[in-house]
RNA sequence: GGCGCCAUAGCCAAGUGGUAAGGCAGAGCUCUGCAAAAGCUUUACCCCCAGUUCGAGUCUGGGUGGCGCCUCCA
């Protein structure tokens, strides 16, 4: 089996092939930097975040590139509220963002592009649209010319004489059509400025993604991300740009991962139902919260409420026992120990099975529920073999291989290894161990309770005492 | 008005032609000094009605019920 990936454009499943064997270009469009990153910009981060690790996986050299925006007019508003400059609304933020993602187990993309860092290379991608007649200047904006571009509404599906101009948002007066959108946009007084021959202005929302995108990737890259709400207009204008431009396609493959919704209800301002990443992630694990997002398929909606929160929780500590009884076993394992021929060989099989599995479904467009089944399914063999009399390292390394490869992806696990760093607290455990020896019953639980209200849950086994931190 | 998505057990969620994965929760049992962890057992007329087919959650048509987008929300 081999990667398929679900191409918005053409709404099927297509056999992934990148532009250059081996290597994997890759963007998506980050946040604006005007506020904390909040639940629903966590999505995509985690999904793309997955993607580009399999891909990596694969043994795809991925450059992953994801911008910020740091100039527009919810940048402007803040500054004005906040009584700071936009560039210091901009430094907050992208600095939060860091904070934020990590806490998500995100790992920074191979590139952050700033809007402000590439004015230069959006004013001259402009020119060209002007040079080739795809744009018009008008009383200090600049306007894509939409009739110009056929495959207007290739990425939403849209037939463009159907769709509502002016019904959300009132339709500028100095466009050609009112399906016609702004590349640059003039500066009003005490707004930040930069040159231009149209005047001093800034970009418009659009032309940043096709300018940073061309820069730091190339005319046609091969997977370009997002979320779904930005498949229209967003992805729309930025494929009218890159491909009125270039005449070849922007992206090879155009993924949207699916709406997150709180308490089954859309998060929006209104509302007033959106949580800050930073808030909801002290009371929750990185493990749990990207179990979370990755327990639905990515293009399907999700749901965001207590009761999921809580049912992943639970999935993860299964899965958290699993692993770490396991390398207890392992760390108790005395030298030589032999396992059993028949049920290694057993044992090696379905490891094999499984991590087939694992694959067949992430390479079936990214299948995350089916492969958090996956390891579900080690979990069981590895319960199963951990309760033998007879165990083998190798068979126990095996079972944490496979936990680890499937986990470098998920991020669902905790591979940190718990440490004591408390003499009292290892007397406590020597002690209780002497006590249940010595049939004290009384003495061992009293250990037992005190150690709970630390922290500290203490399991007996056959091989001996086991800890973990709640 | 146009375009599109979704409907599977108490909850979450796979499955796209061959008599329904997995997880959470619940019940019972086993193991355990007691626990915990774990194991075993147990829970589905796949929204409705037609049709295609030897055979349909799975394809087609029609309903019903949710939801999204239609210029600056990931």
């Amino acid at each position: 089996m081999s990667l398929k990936i679900y191409n918005t454009v053409t709404k099927a499943k297509e056999p992934f092939e990148p532009i250059e064997a081996g290597k994997v270009s890759m963007y998506v469009c980050g946040p604006t930097v005007y506020d904390y990153i909040h639940i629903g910009n966590a999505r995509p981060l985690i999904v793309f975040d997955m993607v580009r690790k399999y891909l990596e996986q694969l043994r795809y050299e991925v450059k992953y590139v994801v911008n910020f925006t740091d100039v527009d007019d919810k940048m402007i508003k803040k500054a004005e509220s906040a009584g700071i400059t936009v560039d210091e609304v901009g430094e907050t933020y992208v600095k939060a963002f860091y904070e934020d993602t990590a806490l998500l187990g995100v790992d920074p993309a191979t590139i952050h592009p700033r809007v402000t860092e590439n004015i230069p290379e959006i004013i001259g991608f402009i020119q060209e649209l002007v040079d080739k007649g795809f744009a018009y200047a008008n009383g200090g904006d600049v306007y894509f010319r939409t009739a110009e571009f056929k495959e207007y509404g290739k990425i939403s599906h849209q037939n463009i004489q159907e769709l509502q101009f002016g019904i959300r948002v009132e339709v500028d007066e100095r466009k050609e059509n009112p399906q016609d959108f702004v590349l640059w946009k003039g500066a009003k007084p005490g707004e930040p400025k930069w040159e231009s021959p149209w005047g001093d202005g800034r970009p418009g929302w659009h032309i940043e993604c096709s300018a940073m995108a061309r820069k730091y990737l190339g005319e046609t890259i091969d997977i370009h991300g997002g979320g779904q709400d930005l498949q229209f207009p967003h992805h729309e204008c930025e494929v009218a740009q890159s491909e009125a431009n270039h005449g070849q396609p922007m992206s090879r493959y155009w993924m949207h991962n699916g709406y997150l919704n709180i308490d089954g209800e859309k998060m929006s301002k209104s509302l007033a139902n959106g949580i800050q990443v930073r808030e909801i992630m002290k009371q929750v694990t990185p493990q749990t919260m990207r179990y979370f997002m990755l327990s639905t398929q990515y293009r399907n909606p999700l749901n965001f409420d207590g009761e999921a929160l809580e049912q992943s929780k639970r999935g993860v500590e299964r899965l958290q026992n699993s692993f770490t009884n396991v390398r207890d076993r392992l760390s108790k394992l005395e030298e030589g120990a032999a396992g059993d021929g028949e049920a290694d060989a057993q044992l090696a099989q379905r490891l094999e099975a499984i991590r087939k599995l694992y694959h067949d479904k992430m390479q079936d467009d990214f299948n995350t529920p089916d492969a958090i089944t996956a390891m579900f399914e080690l979990v069981s063999e590895a319960n199963l073999y951990i309760q033998r009399e007879r165990v083998s390292r190798n068979a126990l390394e095996q079972l944490l291989e496979h936990f680890q490869e499937m986990n470098a992806v998920l991020g669902i696990l905790s591979e940190e290894q718990d440490e004591l760093l408390d003499d009292e607290i290892e007397r406590l455990i020597a002690e209780r161990v002497e006590a249940r020896k010595n049939k004290q019953w009384a003495r061992a639980d009293e250990i037992r309770d005190l150690l709970s209200a630390q922290g500290i849950l203490l399991e007996d086994t056959p091989q001996g005492i086991r800890w973990k931190r709640k």
